[in-house]
DNA sequence: TTCAGACTATTCCGAATAGACTAATCTGCA
DNA sequence: TGCAGATTAGTCTATTCGGAATAGTCTGAA
């Protein structure tokens, strides 16, 4: 329902067909929101039948006709509902892309530090990337913030978990190869 | 990929049928990591095909003969690949589940803070079990500190809004129901 | 001894998904 | 002015997914 919800919140600020709100969500939300341009388009079906939104066909030109969408009172109504549903409890989120951390014992230091030195920068740029995303209207500024504050922090524990594969490398002695 | 990954490293560990393999997973990852039933069937089955694991069947008492999945050569292979993988660059993780905060603003203090703070209260009681969770073997122990760090930071930033919130709230003075 | 409810083990099938595609218009530059 | 490449707008379809069903076994209590 939260993709719902975030479709219904931009309707609410504005009429758009399908096209244009896909183009909002992933210029302002980018990798951080999946919905795709055919989900989109679904749920927008999906609520018209609900009631939650109606269209209009509108024309620009010779381009084929467009359906813009429009939020509804049932669909505000869902709106405050799903709002509060979300806002109210917590989902832990899926940390099933994170699963080699699982394995990293499997690993020589001298093969895991390199990888995970290559995670470090790849996270770097994703919070340099979420901070020079600058201002954004309203409560989108919370959720970067958000986001800028839990990279920092799962940095900072990927720190701790390179100085101590550090340590156990050096009171082990540096070998220069993988001990088979 | 990293479903794969998952199933390799404990079959790597130990022969597992399809339903065990479930099991672990889900009591031991909870809900942080998504792999239903049907899926791990699939993707045993899809493995088996890849040549990635091979099975034999095994009968016990009058049960139904299961399929003992056991990984083989390739299979190790590429769950090295897939482990050095995943390690090395990181994903930024989705944040659908958490929309809501992007339309905070669209509710008075004095509405979204009791929300705020039940979403306080399930945050911290999954910090609270994470926590209780024990001792896991190897690097599972790693994924639950990761955890248990992350909770804390959202933690920490969840408190700081509610401050703001309790702030701008008491600057425009309490008024005891909301402006419509 | 039987019967309800829980557990083991797997599969089916409808629903959801997203990569690839279509088809039209605009843009700019040679 | 012509046309290559980008942009706008939406849809098709093959794949993936998981809730619910299936089918059998065990447990314990009445």
């Amino acid at each position: 329902m939260e993709r719902e919800l975030l479709l219904l919140g931009l309707l609410r600020s504005q009429d758009m067909h399908g096209y244009q709100l896909h183009e909002a969500i992933d210029s302002h939300l980018g990798m951080g929101v999946q919905l795709t341009k055919p989900t989109a388009y679904r749920l927008l079906s999906n609520m018209a039948d609900d009631g939650w939104v109606n269209f209009r066909e509108e024309q620009e030109g010779n381009r084929p006709p467009r359906r813009v969408y429009a939020i509804t009172q049932q669909g505000e109504v869902a709106f405050q509902r799903l709002l509060r549903e979300n806002l109210g409890n917590y989902q832990p989120s899926d940390f099933t892309c994170h699963i080699g951390l699982a394995f990293l014992d499997e690993l020589s230091a001298e093969e895991a530090l390199p990888l995970l030195h290559s995670r470090r920068t790849g996270m770097e740029a994703l919070l340099e990337s979420t901070r020079a995303h600058g201002e954004h209207p309203g409560s989108l500024q919370l959720m970067l913030e958000r986001q800028v504050h839990l990279l920092a922090a799962e940095l900072e524990w990927l720190d701790t978990v390179i100085a101590r594969l550090r340590n156990a490398q050096h009171e082990t002695g540096v070998q220069g190869g993988n001990e088979t």
